[in-house]
DNA sequence: AAAATAAGTTAGGCATACCTAAATTTTTGC
DNA sequence: GCAAAAATTTAGGTATGCCTAACTTATTTT
């Protein structure tokens, strides 16, 4: 049906579409790794196919084809890291290499059946939220640690960042997902945030409260 | 490392090796089902990287560094059909597309992982030997059903034939890996074979019979 | 052993998906 | 609003891996 790569296309674009802005040429390259030259022909051929909306210049948008295709591809990928994560015990850190290649394997009875053997799970070890086979998707409203107010009890529910780096430092410091996060303090100098989690103090700067998803306790 | 086609010759050279013949281009060319001026391409690129050795007109053989990666791909391969029927409760002649994608899925880590969570199987749902991860294959030495005497006492142990509509054929028969054939009469006709089977009398024609592997109950 | 057939290779093309360099359009800063 | 900077596209090139058609080598038949 459609190749690696232009799966790969889909599935950033649609991630663009997700985190706000609309999905121009060079952000698009720089999240795949292409040079801008080389997006520009794949999003001709992707719009021939209607499978994105494209005019020069102007960036683009996710077709109603387009959308169920990438949506179909990070189905797989989350139920894919819930497989790696639950069955086989990898860490948060080190499922994504992995799922980026079992995404594009190619059978809808098999992402069904690894959908009820994992049992039906919501979210992905990330706290991102697998579409269903119809491809919908429930997003929980969450807001950002360092949007939080003061002595507020909060449930980590995912994060932005998805760098092996940045989660891995993440266990290191004992947070993970879906713990219970209270805040402590917000600085004045710096908007580092100090939050207590299973029982220990932790300064949190800015730039990781900002990449923490966290739901009301 | 090696490309998905590069995988796709390397395993099939080992195929054609290990039933006993050497590999020629045009069975490379008929099993993967190319042209044979493309596999003789291939077998180029193959012979540059040091992965087979090749001679024009004389048919290819791996070489160690080949055949410890199609030993790879084949383990690979094997465990994902074990972990689809096992776990995801396919059945044998459902398997083999979606294991001709996963073989490719490249991380030592996740097949070891997988190896265990399976319980390290010894065969994989065809009964061919799932190589260890050091690369060892323990073949049981069987015969063909074919082969066997008369009042002979058998247990099956593999199909020689892949065949989705072979496999399902079987299936529909009531014959499935493990089970214990007795073999009661053979036609000299044409040479066709009476056996029971799960209390049941089948009479398989000789193109069935050398296709089913068993060892001695 | 020569002729016929089969097997394998070479030569020249094509599609995909990358690239660099140069040209164009859009956006930004003054 | 105009020039500089940034974003994007076009043009032309490369490697992979496939193809057909024509040719060469090996094998089989008689």
């Amino acid at each position: 049906m459609s190749t690696f790569s232009e799966q790969n296309y889909l599935k950033t674009i649609f991630h663009l579409e997700q985190s706000g802005g609309d999905a121009g040429t060079t952000d698009i390259a720089r999240i795949i790794g292409n040079k801008a030259a080389s997006v520009t022909e794949m999003l001709k051929k992707l719009s021939d196919k209607k499978l994105i909306t494209y005019q020069k210049y102007q960036g683009v948008k996710l077709t109603s084809k387009g959308r169920t295709n990438a949506i179909g591809i990070v189905r797989k990928h989350r139920l894919w890291e819930v497989f790696l994560l639950q069955q086989l015990g990898f860490a948060w850190d080190e499922v994504h290499d992995m799922a980026e290649q079992l995404e594009h394997i190619e059978s809808d009875e098999l992402v069904n059946r690894l959908d009820k053997y994992l049992g039906n799970p919501k979210f992905d070890p990330h706290g991102d939220p697998i579409p269903d086979k119809n491809g919908k998707i429930v997003n929980h409203k969450s807001l950002l640690l360092s949007e939080g107010t003061l002595k507020g009890k909060y449930i980590l529910a995912g994060v932005s960042n998805h760098n092996n780096l940045f989660l891995k430092h993440l266990s290191e410091l004992g947070i993970r997902l879906n713990d219970v996060i209270t805040v402590k303090s917000i600085m004045d100098y710096d908007k580092s945030i100090a939050i207590v989690i299973n029982h220990k103090t932790i300064i949190l700067p800015h730039q990781v409260a900002c990449q923490l998803k966290v739901i009301k306790a």
